[in-house]
RNA sequence: GCGGGUAUGGCGGAAUUGGCAGACGCGCAGGAUUUAGGAUCCUGUGCCUUUCGGUGUGUGGGUUCGACCCCCACUACCCGCACCA
């Protein structure tokens, strides 16, 4: 019989449609689980082969779960708000909601073509209004609590998009997206306050499953550091605040240094007696783009202020003011006390402006290089601080500082406020009126959703403005407050807005009262399992944290964290070991695997591929050897044999691949749990039968990873109902062991023989058989034994001199 | 520069409280079957060597009876961040 991939996959896909086989239950008794990929941004070129692999991985995690009895919630949706929709629907004149709603339509036909086991009928859409609805609900919650802000801020505007791009999107000095120069433009944004969250979403990493890497990457992204913030008075009369997190070194400050923004400047305009030297290099560095920032990072410019001067406040010492861009407005104070001996670039632009640099911590040569290290180095040329190790002098001068009143511990975070608005029409409008008189005032929840209008025209419109602007009937509205006449906010959210809740809506996705009722979300939440890309670990992984513990702390979600196991899937490269993109001609479709070799064969290859946590490359001839499996489990039917249990021989080997199949799936080595299956299979047709039972545990194993060609053999082989409402096969760890093993016998740590002998012969037993195998004789002849090493169950060493 | 990761046959990759390196698959070689094979089945397959044997997990050291695995010092490649005071 022909294994007739097309029909068994038909076939099967409309049977569990119709008996909804993979609805998640709102039976709320059972034991739950919650298992969740990221929903993909339904784009015009269709689903990517790599698309398949995470989703694949939680199919099989939701497949198990089901097997052993779970309530299983494994949801999909569509992230559709966003730039290349918009774009495509600009250049080819039509709405975006088309767009949208024809890429939506192909991408679900591409994933149910898989036989993956979401539950459509949680089927979720950013876009769709009465989501959106909730994402503007949210919004007003946080605009409420104060924690968005409108502020004018220096963005990074991109020249190609025309448009207001995150910190985050900006991918070494140029858009992400289209590649083009980054220039830095003032302009009037909604900003989230996720700072006011930083400590917490660093401190919970404790309290979550997160792959290590990913935990990384968030602490180094939020970025903590501690040291103190310090007043230098002023010649002008005032005090110059600075942030360091090296105090201990503050007799070696020999200049200070403020950003080129620094509202000080604008202070001490009539005391600076070089003023238009400065202006220029405001000016000069207010053009820079942010690449040509970097670019320029090693060469250090700078400009001293003249007429004003700081004072050291441990030695009284007056000291020069510079302006240099290499300190940012954007973290810590926006001046620094430069440190030239024990900072590397205060040490580049003492060098280049011959500035003093004095050692104060012994251990290097100041005069070669700046000492950083903090670890060895004794206090020296500092005073009361002479003799101390560096933390030592840390403790001293901050507790001196505090008495003095002249500074105070402190502790800076990289992590920047969400730049929150976009001037693009394909977003969520963000619901606020603003009002001459009363300034910014939120719509009423009632009015919600607040609909994206029809437009004729989506453009940009290249002065920064939204094109949502234009629609004077839509933007002037009466104020919600005092009636007065009042204007829309035209700009609309990131398209990281509807991602940073999806899950909570997954729970209950028909809701019109709220998010998500309070029982089903005490039920699901939290996610048990998301897997994502690594991409995500800063953006949409941090701001749905964040979103989230705010929920949490509105008593909106029952859990302070969204996820309680976090995942992270390598890329398929194309055949080359390339990343496949059309550019290089080494893209394939999903669509002609399925077509060519089956749904089946496509989810056990995309599996067996390698690690899942790394990149593989993709490799058409192994995917025919995953199909040659297949067909060889197809053939299983015609040396089927009549029983029940396991035969004689068959029954450790099955015992061990359950064991392996069951705990790989567990720990991501999906790889390892095919290779044990195809071990086995080789096992069976080495025996040359295999009996019913067998078949039936053979094919539950293998079911999460190979659905249709599972159900269609159980069905054939008329072993009752539904194989997707069977039980997880267990098994017995005593009869894992093999009762006979094979023990190597090394001379000196070389293999120079080899026994098989009962598995639980002690460590006596086993010198004794080792020292009377004939192979070794010849080693022993005439030596003596200085060392005997016996491991139960592995090897002998014996030591001969 | 900083942070993270990786390095094993012709290829993808297995192997952990330190104990037979190369499971499983691909490819390749030989054979069977076939009108035919880019189908199927069987056998073999790290490298060197006719054999005996030797050698082998990026490089150089070290610890150990024994190291892909632990320690020290390097090299190469990949990813992320990048003047964060």
């Amino acid at each position: 019989m022909k294994y007739d991939y097309t029909a068994i996959e038909k076939k099967w896909q409309k049977i569990w449609a119709k008996k909804n086989a993979f609805a998640a239950s709102d039976d709320y008794t059972k034991p739950k689980y919650y298992a969740l990929v990221e929903f993909p941004y339904p784009s015009g070129q269709g689903l990517h082969v790599g698309h398949p692999r995470p989703y694949t991985a939680l199919d099989i995690v939701a497949r198990k779960r089901r097997f052993q009895g779970y309530n299983v919630l494994f949801p999909m949706g569509w992230d559709a708000f966003g730039l290349p929709t918009e774009n495509y629907a600009i250049k080819n004149h039509i709405h975006p909601e088309i767009v949208t709603k024809n890429n939506v339509e192909r991408f679900k036909k591409q994933i149910q073509s898989l036989g993956l086991s979401f539950d459509w009928n949680r089927e979720i859409n950013t876009t769709d209004p009465n989501y959106y609805k909730w994402t503007q609900w949210i919004f007003l919650q946080l605009f409420k609590k104060g924690l968005a802000y409108k502020k004018e801020m220096a963005v990074n505007w991109c020249t190609g998009c025309k448009v207001v791009l995150a910190n985050e999107e900006v991918v070494g000095g140029v858009c992400e997206r289209c590649g083009s120069e980054v220039i830095r433009k003032v302009k009037s944004q909604w900003m989230l306050k996720i700072t006011e969250y930083a400590q917490r979403l660093l401190d919970d990493l404790d309290t979550v499953d997160y792959i290590d890497r990913v935990k990384v990457s968030q602490r180094n992204w939020i970025g903590r550091s501690t040291g103190a913030q310090v007043d230098f008075s002023t010649t002008a009369g005032d005090k110059l605040t600075i942030f360091t997190t090296r105090p201990d070194t503050l007799f070696g400050a020999t200049y200070m240094v403020v950003s080129p923004e620094h509202p000080y400047i604008e202070k001490w305009a009539d005391k600076i007696t070089n003023l238009e030297e400065v202006r220029a290099y405001q000016e000069a560095s207010a053009k820079k783009s942010d690449f040509e920032r970097t670019e320029l990072a090693k060469d250090k410019t700078g400009v001293v202020l003249e007429g004003v001067q700081a004072v050291n406040p441990v030695n009284g010492k007056e000291i020069p003011i510079f302006i240099s861009d290499y300190v940012l407005m954007s973290y810590g104070t926006g001046a620094i006390m430069a440190v030239p001996g024990h900072d590397t670039r205060d040490w580049e632009f003492a060098k280049k402006f011959h500035l003093p640099i004095i050692e104060v911590v012994k251990g290097g040569d100041v005069e070669q290089e700046a000492f950083t290290d903090c670890e060895t180095g004794i206090l020296v040329n500092s005073g009361f601080l002479d003799g101390l190790s560096v933390e030592e002098a840390k403790k001293k001068i901050i507790t001196w500082l505090e008495e003095k009143g002249l500074g105070t511990p402190k502790v800076n975070y990289k992590l920047r406020d969400w730049v929150f608005s976009r001037q693009r029409y394909w977003g969520e409008p963000i619901p606020l009126i603003y009002c001459e008189k009363c300034g910014w005032v939120p719509l009423d929840e009632s009015e919600l959703p607040l609909r994206l209008p029809e437009v004729e025209n989506y453009e940009p419109t290249g002065d920064g403005e939204s094109p949502l602007a234009a629609m004077e009937s839509w933007v002037n509205v009466k104020c919600p407050h005092c009636g007065g006449p009042a204007r829309r906010e035209t700009d609309t959210m990131p398209q990281w807005a509807g991602s940073s809740w999806y899950f909570l809506r997954y729970c209950d996705p028909h809701n019109d009262k709220e998010i998500a009722s309070k029982e089903a979300l005490e039920y699901w939440t939290p996610v048990d399992w998301y897997n994502g890309g690594m991409e995500h670990t800063t953006l949409h992984l941090l701001y749905s944290r964040f979103w989230h513990k705010f929920l949490y702390d509105i008593g909106v979600v029952p859990t302070p964290e969204p996820y309680a196991k976090r995942t992270s899937h390598g890329m398929i490269l194309g055949e080359n070991g390339e990343k496949m993109s059309k550019s290089r001609g080494n893209v394939v479709n999903p669509d002609e695997i399925v077509r060519d070799y089956g749904a089946d064969t496509l989810r056990l290859y995309e599996m067996f591929i390698g690690d899942f946590e790394k990149a593989a490359p993709w490799n058409q001839n192994s995917v025919r050897g995953c199909k040659r499996f297949l067909e060889r489990i197809y053939g299983l039917t015609e040396i089927l044999t009549p029983g029940n249990g396991y035969s004689k021989e068959l029954e450790g080997p099955f015992h061990r691949t359950i064991k392996k199949v069951s705990e790989d799936i567990e720990s991501l080595k999906f790889n390892t749990a095919i290779a044990a299956m195809m071990a086995l299979l080789n096992d069976i047709i080495a025996i040359g039968k295999i009996t019913q039972g067998e078949l039936r545990t053979l094919l539950v194993l293998l079911n999460p990873f190979a659905p249709h060609i599972t159900e269609e053999l159980w069905e054939q082989c008329n072993f009752g109902g539904m194989l997707f409402e069977q039980s997880w096969p267990a098994y017995d760890e005593e009869k894992c062991k093999e009762e006979q093993v094979e023990i190597v016998v090394q001379i000196c740590g070389k293999v120079r023989g080899r026994m098989t002998i009962a598995a639980d012969s002690d460590e006596q037993a086993l010198l004794a058989a080792a020292k009377g195998i004939p192979e070794i004789q010849p080693y022993l002849a005439g030596k003596t034994i200085i060392k005997e090493i016996a491991v139960k169950g592995k090897l002998v060493n014996l030591v001969v001199k």
